[in-house]
DNA sequence: AATGAATGAGATTTCATTCAT
DNA sequence: AATGAATGAAATCTCATTCAT
């Protein structure tokens, strides 16, 4: 029965992941977490000390790794180009790990006393990016990441509900849609 | 004696949904509603049938009303009009109801089959205005709804937040924005 | 099934007090304590808000009875009363209440720190009493309270567990050899 | 490499010892004593069964090591140097050994019938040290036995406290006490 | 001998719901 | 209508012990 592995902590945080971006965090046990992952509930708890060190092991992990996604957009020359570059990433981090960034937004914004430890936070990047481009865009830092990260946002889960078709080139579609909204007013 | 309190289902509601947004609604125990409300866990079962009831109910009573707030937009004459006063509803509906927002977010897109039951969904109301403005808007319905629904949150959670100012006009700003970003692709 | 009576938090304080003194602390489980008052774990909790304060309940009430008890000796006019008096104040508060007393001392001088928050300590009426009898009693006070107090306790103990008979005038037999071995040395 | 390190068995023995005197047999899990050692818990399980086999093994080394201590009192010639020599030996037995004397009596006393497989009981050796004694010392054996104990029992426990002070001769000084408490009635 | 992941049983605690009063 | 004790199911967590390596 002791299926060897190498790897239980991860296996234990991608379960848990799914789980709470299907069902909720509080919503989703420890046995099930356990269930998902083979193996029993105590044996989680040779690698967490508690679920919620499981949480934030996954908010700080999913938190940094999106953020530096969105760093990259500095790679790039013009500011246009880090620009859409930014909405590249974001969205495509969005469509390739769904659960996470579900699991992220909800956590982000709605519980941000929570959220202070971590130093690499999402919103960061964008609001990097927006300030540098003072000048270009044409209004104040804070609204446009309102409008940034909404709308991106939004695009996300309409697609994910079926509301909007994710046909092939929706990232340029948006990025362009948001860069003129926020360059010509 | 002749003091003419609120009917106790209403305060239960009320109670419930300051708890919801607080806390979550897992993290909220039937204790937590009735002392919140003065009475006691049995009482809040001569008026709900159960926990799920009180969720379900809130859900409802504010979906109708935010949906029936935007609906106020069809009022107007011209299609401008009609698309300023809808930001100006929404954002209005927020402030003046910030738990049920944060509240009825959370609930509204992520779980979209728990929704089916309830005819009046803000979202609809929005989505009507924008397919009105058919011409008008440049880019398809949907995309359209997003930056609009996705911006407007935005604005609202990062007022509550502390990130933007609320300062006077900011709902003319707001609309002036998504109106330019919506009309002029 | 559901038995009606008004003192449950009584009973479960006597029930853990039984099963302590039985078991030990940590072998007692709620659900132990919850069998033998007839109620369910879950009930428990409506009365304590943890198991800790089970403990910290019964330490407080029998140190704080045993204390009362022993400063009865007070009561007494002339020294010598006052000693004998405490004499059979302890003995017969041991063998009223075998149960709080293996409790109490178990509890007592093993986790001193933990005990701090309590007034009434038993042995602080019998250091009273000790200095009390400056001059009479020829050794100082606190190594009078040891043979005091550690021979009470053997008695008992010894008593209990068959090793002492427990006849008739116990009480005054050990008062004397007491009161000899601390006045006349 | 060279180091010679006491065999395990020994250092599990000690370091069982000092964590079962400080928090309780219960409190004390494998794991602990495991790292107090500094091996891992699959490892304690090369040396005992079980838990409880070290618990046992304890008990039998330090009841058996106090037993011998106190039988040295025979070694010497007269009643009194016999009596004088066992106070002594007690105490420092206590005092050297404070750990295991508390975890000693604990056991000791209260639990009397998981003690009957050992044959070397400390208490025996001082029955057996009052019962020479008829004659000299005044009152029967058990109710002498209670006191001696008790009273040595409190003096290191209330030494450890902090409640007596423990200077030059307070082994001279008790078994003065003691010795004219059970000879003179 | 030793490691440390895993098991499995059980302990504490929580809580929606029921029910006698 | 209301109270609040009690239920019962389930959740989190603990830990002695086993076992593959």
């Amino acid at each position: 029965m002791r299926v060897k592995r190498k790897d239980t902590k991860k296996r234990i945080l991608e379960s848990a992941l799914k789980l709470f971006s299907e069902k909720g965090i509080r919503e989703t046990t420890i046995k099930d977490i356990a269930k998902e992952v083979g193996i029993t509930e105590g044996a989680i708890y040779r690698h967490f000390t508690s679920k919620d060190e499981i949480v934030r092991g996954l908010f700080g992990m999913y938190s940094e790794e999106f953020y530096d996604r969105l760093m990259l957009a500095f790679e790039e020359k013009t500011y246009r180009d880090k620009f859409y570059r930014a909405v590249e990433e974001f969205l495509s981090f969005c469509f390739e790990n769904p659960e996470a960034f579900k699991y992220l937004d909800l956590f982000h914004y709605l519980r941000a006393e929570e959220v202070k430890e971590f130093k690499k936070l999402p919103k960061d990047a964008i609001l990097k990016l927006l300030e540098e481009g003072r000048g270009v865009i044409k209004i104040r830092a804070e609204l446009a990441l309102a409008m940034f990260v909404g709308t991106l946002e939004r695009v996300f889960l309409f697609t994910q509900a079926g509301l909007l078709e994710k046909y092939k080139d929706i990232k340029g579609e948006v990025a362009d849609l948001l860069w003129k909204a926020l360059t010509s007013q």
